[in-house]
RNA sequence: GCGACGGUCGUCCAGUUUGGUCUAGGACAUCAGAUUGCCAAUCUGGUAACCCGGGUUCAAAUCCCGGCCGUCGCACCA
């Protein structure tokens, strides 16, 4: 069984995500939902994004909403870009990209621009046909990969957001001016994306519905260089990788920049908060890499972009597009609202239409690599043992509390603590089935410590608390353990 | 979206070839009770499934058609 099969069958048996809709027949692909665990690691996850990201950097959030007007996708580019013309054919129905399929064919560049007329006649003039069945291909049409909805009874046309960060640069001069915002600035945002992929897989990895953490950081592109907090991150480590270069070269945030690995100051900085906050989830970031795009890889708004991936049992995997927009976005907006997005840096107390870089973090796919990364077997006496590793402070049940059993009082005593312990931690009471089935169970659901109160501590006020990873034991005060515990969250 | 293969308790699998003792079986998980008492113990009992819709037939988990979902390959992935 792959790895990715045993997190799958981990998710389903333990409830952390699960295909929605599933009691109908009709449940279309691509659409997740996240049960009990699920959301537990879910939130510990963006708190941990928002202490090591945001709050570090000193950046603003807001949550924008998911239905945007038609306008806001004209300026972004999204409603000219993001619609591919595609043939299908009469005969067999495959769909292709038709612009790529004349381009394969014939070697001719096909301009972007071309209606769909233009291209029809090609495909005809060129006598091309379906390369599977040799059938006639119907009429081109265009594909967007946004959801359209209608607005009010006359169905006004708007969108679903393809991304989170467009909510980012329509709001960008009210959070500016409200909030005193002074560049450079990270605004961020939690929230959910839409996109009508073709060909959603791979439960969470390949969602139409999914959960973005996105940071622009807004910045005055002469002074991208000009970075007071580097010295804080100018030793960590960065793992860069370009196609065709070969290995992935490890070298510290401060040399990147000096070899020009690294287009600036402000790019490496941010590449450096992402790999330490990557480091704290517990992925592990040996296995994964900065991958510099080229031209033709990257996004139609983006000078310079790196992907954060990570290796995964599907291969390696893209969690966070680290793209320079340039001024891209904020133009856009400008020309197409009237308004003017122009602020006043006080560095030279000139005006300056800011440039963004962006971090695009894909929170399922990093759940999913952190549930991947986590999980383990190991043998134990005749029995495999599985244990999901989870940080303390991402784990959905920190700590399980047992009675050894319930008879003498350890039962009502057990309760006892767990009452007291269950509105400050993520706490979960098992008395059913023996201790070592009980350890076993908390393991697999990623739960660091169990609590074992036994005889002993009826007569001294001690409990047993046992590590997940090295099955160790220490006897711990009960008076002591919210302690304990509390002291077991810190994120070092 | 195309093609190949597949879809049975929470999970994994048997049953489909050749329609009928299938009133759908097992293992693990789970629940209750008994027993035990520090690393998946034992016993007893229980809950729990044929993806959806249509068709053929006296009779469908099994055959046929359509749809949905999954895996893989192709294509797609701003």
């Amino acid at each position: 069984m792959s790895n990715y099969d045993k997190v799958m069958k981990l998710a389903l048996e333990r409830g952390f995500y699960f295909p929605s809709c599933e009691i109908y027949a009709d449940a279309p692909a691509g659409f997740w939902e996240y049960g009990p665990t699920g959301v537990s690691i879910k939130n510990k996850f963006i708190d941990l994004w928002r202490r090591e990201l945001v709050r570090r950097d000193g950046m603003m959030e807001v949550d924008g909403c998911q239905i945007m007007s038609k306008s806001v996708f004209v300026a972004s580019g999204h409603i000219g870009n993001f619609t591919d013309p595609i043939v299908k054919c009469t005969k067999c129905n495959s769909i292709f990209r038709a612009d790529r399929f004349i381009e394969e064919k014939t070697g001719q560049r096909v301009p972007e621009r071309l209606s769909n007329e233009e291209i029809d006649s090609l495909l005809k003039n060129n006598g091309l046909k379906c390369p599977n069945c040799k059938g006639d291909f119907g009429p081109v049409s265009r594909f967007n990969m946004m959801f359209r909805v209608g607005i009010g009874p006359a169905g006004e046309e708007a969108y679903l957001r393809p991304e989170t960060c467009q909510s980012i640069f329509v709001d960008f001069s009210r959070v500016f001016k409200t909030m005193r915002g002074r560049l450079p600035l990270g605004i961020a945002q939690i929230g959910k994306s839409f996109r009508n992929e073709i060909a959603p897989r791979q439960s969470l990895l390949r969602l139409r519905e999914f959960y973005q953490a996105e940071i622009e950081v807004f910045c005055n592109p002469k002074r991208l260089d000009d970075v007071p907090r580097f010295d804080e991150v100018k030793n960590t480590t960065l793992r860069l990788f370009k196609d065709g270069d070969g290995a992935v070269i490890a070298v510290s945030a401060g040399e990147a920049v000096e070899k020009g690995l690294i287009p600036n100051r402000l790019v490496a900085y941010y590449l450096a908060l992402l790999t330490e906050f990557y480091e704290k989830t517990g992925i592990d970031v040996s296995r994964s890499r900065f991958r510099r795009l080229s031209d033709e890889e990257k996004a139609f708004y983006a000078s310079v972009a790196f992907d954060f991936e990570v290796e995964t049992s599907t291969g390696w995997l893209e969690l966070v597009a680290c793209n320079y927009r340039s001024d891209y976005d904020l133009k856009g907006h400008a020309e197409t609202s009237k308004e003017k997005l122009e602020v006043v840096d006080p560095a030279d107390q000139q005006k300056v239409l800011p440039h963004v870089f962006e971090l695009s973090m894909g929170i399922d796919r990093s759940l999913y690599t952190i549930l991947e990364h986590s999980y383990y077997e190991e043998q134990a006496k005749d029995e495999t043992r599985a244990v999901l590793k989870l940080k303390p402070y991402l784990a959905p049940v920190l700590v399980g509390i047992l009675p050894l059993m319930t008879k003498d009082g350890l039962g009502e005593k057990a309760r006892r603590i767990h009452s007291d312990l269950k509105r400050d931690f993520d706490t979960f009471y098992d008395e059913s089935g023996s201790i070592g089935r009980r350890y076993r169970r908390l393991e697999e659901a990623g739960a660091p410590f169990a609590i074992t109160v036994d005889q002993t501590t009826m007569q001294d006020d001690t409990v047993t608390v046992r590590y997940r990873d090295s099955m160790q034991q220490v006897r711990v005060k009960v008076p002591d353990l919210a302690q304990f515990l509390r002291d077991s969250l810190l994120i070092k």
